[in-house]
Parts: C-alpha cells; structure tokens; sequence
DNA sequence: GTCAAGTATTTTGATCTTCAAACTACATTC
DNA sequence: GAATGTAGTTTGAAGATCAAAATACTTGAC
C-alpha cells in the first residue's frame, strides 16, 4: 500500500461524504453552508466567530454574513463574550438545536448503513485509527 | 463504541477535511467548488455532466455554469459524447490536468502528516476498511 | 416509422456565498 | 497612554446554487 494510494481513497472517501451531504441538505431549506455551520455550532457549543470561520475554513467577513442570516432565521444567536468585548460567542437557539439532532440523526443514519458491512473489530479499529489521526490534524 | 460516537468522529474527519481543502484552495485562484470539480474529473476521467453532478453533489443547471467557467479558463473542456447527441463528455485540458496533479500532490502531503503517526499495519488496515465502507456509499 | 414519454443539458431569475481590503471598536504591550 | 495587535463588520465584485421551464435528442410501443 503506497502512501499514494491512501491518499486516492481518502479523498474519495471525502468525496462520497461530501456528495452525500450536499444531496441530504438540498430541499432541507438551508443552504450547505448554513446546515455546515449548525453542524459546527452543534458539535462545538458556543465558539467565538474567529474560531468558527478557522474550523469552516472561511474568512471572518463571509462568516459575519452568514451568521447575520441563520440569526435572521432563529436557529442560532451572537451573545456578548463575557471578558473579551470585541468578541461574541455563537450558541443554537433552542430551534437551532432541533435542526442539529434532526441532521445529525441522519448522519448516524448514514454512518449505520455504511458500516454495515464490518464486523464489530473493524468498527472499533476504525474509529481508534480515525481517533489517532485526528490528533493530528 | 456507539454508532453515535463514530458517527461524530466520522463527522469530524469529515469537517478538518474540508477546512484544510478550503485554506489550501484560498488563494489559488480557483474557488473550493472549481478545485473540487477538478479533483473529480481527474480522478474519474472522461465523464458526463449528469454523473459528474451527482457525483459532486449539485443539480446540472450548477453544474453547466461551473463548467462552463472552467472551460473558460482552459482547465477542462466538453467532448461530444460518441453515441448520445444529448450528452457531453468533460474532461481535463493538459493545463487542467496539471492543476490536478499538482493539487494531488497536496493531498498526498497532507495524508504522509495525518499518517505519520500510524505504524504499517495500521495503514494497510485503515486503508482496508475504507475501501470496504465505500462499496456501500 | 412515428408518436409519446423519457433523458441530458442549458437557460433564467432570485438568493446566497465568498474573498480581499478597508474600517470600527476594543485589548495588549511597552 | 500611545502604538500595535486582534475581533468582528462592511463593501463591492465575482461565483455558486436552486427550482422550474426550455431545448434537443433517445427510446419504446404500436
């Protein structure tokens, strides 16, 4: 197995992820982005913008934009960081947090189906080796 | 190990992918959606326009405005398709295929990084079920 | 063969996303 | 307390995205 191959299949892996998520978000109502960032702030908790935009992997003015308008639809909200006042932390309104379970419900739907076919050892190697590497991410 | 908890590794893996795709793609002068058409087509090769929006994730009529950009910048290019009138075969121009291969070589970077702390079993293993849970994607 | 139904792609108009760069407001440092 | 740094916002321009309607071709049934 050279490094070159591994390389192919993760991000064909990514891909799949990514294909499959846009699909399921399409006709949800929000927007990839927007269901993105309710994913982020749900796993997350209350995060500060500059730290959402590093995790999204956007700059600050788009993330502004966007939080303007999920803010606009009531799924999450700006609250006043408590020492640092140039700062606010982002936080789920209790209908964000709805839409977080109900997407997140289908990703465990997902995960159920494409590990299906392993048995209980591999699924425990898996997540030990994605553990692993995500240190170092 | 839940199916909950590796949903939400699986998640996150997904998540650091995709924001270390977006600072990499910043400043290349292609946008996330144009490298990632990119990255598809040259790893599937001549493809059409119905199966390459699936396979990123998007309706045709996004699709015929993204290739139609790329075709302008002389990155890929619509070949007639042999037997279907309807339909185009997209494929990379030498430049785009460049592109690809030099965005490639990113990505094989990153994957030495995140793989460095896994010894050679583990690799050949993580590579192993990968492949497995793609059959089921 | 021809006509109906189906399929591949494009067009359109509206909304959302994105960036870089300039800006405001606050924090830190010396 | 003045200079420098940091968090977030604004702006203007280019792109991305969707649904729905349109165009051009294919297939299947008669």
């Amino acid at each position: 197995m050279e490094l070159e191959h591994l390389a192919k299949r993760i991000v064909e892996f990514y891909e799949k992820l990514s294909s499959w998520e846009n699909a399921v978000v399409r006709g949800s109502g929000l927007t990839t982005p927007q269901a993105h960032t309710i994913e982020i702030v749900g796993h997350a908790g209350a995060i500060k913008m500059k730290d959402l935009a590093k995790k999204i992997g956007v700059t600050t003015g788009t993330l502004t934009v966007g939080i303007d308008r999920l803010e606009k639809k009531n799924l999450l909200q700006r609250r006043p960081h408590d020492t640092d006042r140039r700062s606010y932390l982002i936080e789920l309104t209790p209908e964000g947090q709805r839409c977080f379970e109900e997407h997140h419900a289908a990703h465990v739907n997902m995960t159920r189906d494409i590990l299906e076919g392993l048995d209980k050892e591999e699924q425990e190697y898996f997540a030990r080796i994605l553990e692993k590497m995500m240190d170092r991410m």
